[in-house]
DNA sequence: CGCTCGGTTGACCCGTTTCAAGTAACGTGG
DNA sequence: CCACGTTACTTGAAACGGGTCAACCGAGCG
C-alpha cells in the first residue's frame, strides 16, 4: 500500500475490499477497464486493493512524496495543484469520475502535484508497478492506459494554448465546454452543473486573477449565453459559447 | 510504414536499415533503449525499420493524420505547434535529441499536433503498436516509456505554470533555464547555445509576442545576466537567472 | 444570529500588446 | 563575391486588457 494517502488511512476510510472490485463498478466504461472481458477485469480487480473516501477539503496526494500507485477517481472531484517558488499555488488539472491521478509522478518517482478533493469522494489505489506487471498480458489495458497519458498531455496543450493566447472571457467560455463535455461523458446533463470549485481555483487554472473570472462569467450571463448563479451554472447557448473560443473573426 | 512522414518518403531521405540499430546508437542513455540488456536492445532495435532525415523547415507530421508511429528525434531540433481556430499557430514543445515525438495522437489515434524542424534532424520511427507489442516482454522498455509520457505532462505542467502566473521576464528566464538543462544533459554547453527557434515561436511557446519576447531578452543582457547576439545566447550568471523565476520576493 | 469566506463590482494602474519605423542577418541568383 | 529581396529582430510610442486595491454583498456554517 502507499504511504501517500496517510490521512486517509489513519482515519480509517478504507472501505471494504469486496466493494473495490472493478467487475461490478459502474465506470467500467470510463475507467481502466474499458474493453476488458471477464476475465481481465476480475485480475484488474484483485490489484486495486484499496480504496479510499477523501472528504472534501482533504488531500489524496502531497508533492515531493514518493510514487508508488495511481488513483482512479470512483466518485467526487479533485484538483491538482503545485506551489510556485514564492508559495503561491497554480492549478493544473480537475479531475472527475474515471480519471488517474498521479500520472505526472511516473517520471521522476515523486508526485510532483499536491491533489485535494472538492467534495466528498472515493478513489481506488492502483499499485502502478502491478498495473505495470499484469498490462504485460492484457495488452488491450496497456493500450487503454496508454490512451489515458495520452489525454491527459493533450488536455494540457488545450489548457496551454488557452493560456497562450486567449482572452478571459474565451478562456472561460472554453473551461466551460471542457465541463461540459466531460461530464455529459459520465452522463449528467451537459448544460446544467454545479462549479465544484472557486472561482480563485478557475482563476489559477486558467491564468486569471478571481476577480476577472467573475467579470468574465457576469458578462457572459449579461449576454445571456449562461445563467450563473453562485456554483450553479446552466449554459443557454453552447454555439455562441462556442463561438467565443473563435477569436473575434465572426 | 506509417503515411505520415510522405514528404520523407517521397523524396528518398530514408536511411538505409543497417545504420538505424539502437545497438549502436549513441543516444541509448537518453532514448527509449535506456538501461536495456544487448538482447533487449536488439529487439528494440529490430522494430525501427525507418530513419528519415527531415530537413529544416520541412514537416513529419501534420494534425490530423492517422496515428501509427512515434518518432524518436536522433539529432536535430523539432517544434510541434497547433493551429487554433482562427488560424494562428500556437507552439506547443520544442523537441531535441532522445526526446518522442506523438505522443499527444496516442489518445485519439489522431495527430493532434503539427511538427516541424528547425534545422535539418533525423528521426527513428517507432511504430507505436509494435512497441506496445514487444515492451509486453522488455517490462524495462514498458516502464521507461512510461516515465517518458510522464515527463511530457511535466514538461507541461510546468509551462502552464509559466504562463499562469509569470510575468515576461520570469518566462524567459525559466525558458532558457530549461533548454540550458536540457543540452546539459546531451552533453551541450549549458551557458552557450544557439536559439534554434525564432522570437515570434518563443513568445507563441510562452504566451507573449515577438516584441515582448525580444524586449525581455534585451533587458536581461542589459542587467550582465545574459549575452544574447543573434541567435547565439550565453548564459553569464545562471544564479541570477534562477531567480528572476522566484518571483520578486529576494 | 453573527462571523467568515466566497463572490461581485468599481476605479485606477501597470505590463503587455499593438502599431509603426528602422536595422541587421540571411539566402538567392546574378 | 556582391546586390538584392526577404525575413528576423529591435526599439519606441500609444492603447488596452487584466491586475490590483478596496468596498460591499450574500450564502453557508457554527
Amino acid at each position: 500500500m502507499s504511504n501517500n494517502a496517510i490521512n486517509a488511512i489513519a482515519r480509517g476510510y478504507v472501505v471494504s475490499r469486496a466493494e473495490s472490485k472493478c467487475a461490478t463498478c459502474s465506470l467500467r466504461e470510463l475507467c481502466l477497464p474499458v474493453g476488458l472481458d471477464e476475465r481481465e477485469t476480475e485480475i484488474l480487480g484483485d490489484l486495486i486493493n484499496h480504496k479510499f473516501r477523501i472528504r472534501r477539503g482533504e488531500h489524496l496526494l502531497h508533492a515531493g512524496l514518493d510514487f508508488s500507485s495511481l488513483y482512479a477517481v470512483r466518485n467526487g472531484f479533485f484538483k491538482s495543484y503545485v506551489l510556485d517558488s514564492d508559495g503561491r499555488q497554480q492549478v493544473t488539472g480537475f479531475y472527475m469520475t474515471g480519471e488517474l491521478l498521479g500520472l505526472d509522478a511516473i517520471s521522476s518517482e515523486k508526485h510532483t502535484c499536491n491533489t485535494v478533493a472538492l467534495e466528498d469522494s472515493e478513489v481506488c489505489e492502483v499499485p502502478f508497478g502491478k498495473l505495470e506487471e499484469i498490462s504485460r498480458s492484457i495488452p488491450l489495458l496497456m493500450h487503454h492506459f496508454h490512451k489515458m497519458m495520452s489525454r491527459e498531455i493533450v488536455q494540457d496543450h488545450n489548457i496551454m494554448m488557452l493560456l497562450g493566447s486567449r482572452k478571459a472571457e474565451e478562456r472561460l467560455a472554453a473551461f466551460l465546454l471542457n465541463l461540459s463535455g466531460r461530464l455529459a461523458k459520465r452522463g449528467y446533463s451537459s448544460t446544467n452543473f454545479i462549479l465544484r470549485m472557486t472561482r480563485e481555483e478557475i482563476g489559477s487554472y486558467l491564468g486569471l486573477k478571481l476577480e476577472t473570472v467573475s467579470r468574465s462569467l457576469s458578462r457572459l450571463q449579461e449576454e445571456g449565453i449562461i445563467t450563473i448563479n453562485n456554483k450553479h451554472v446552466r449554459l443557454n447557448d453552447i454555439h455562441r459559447l462556442s463561438q467565443k473560443i473563435c477569436g473575434s473573426s465572426d
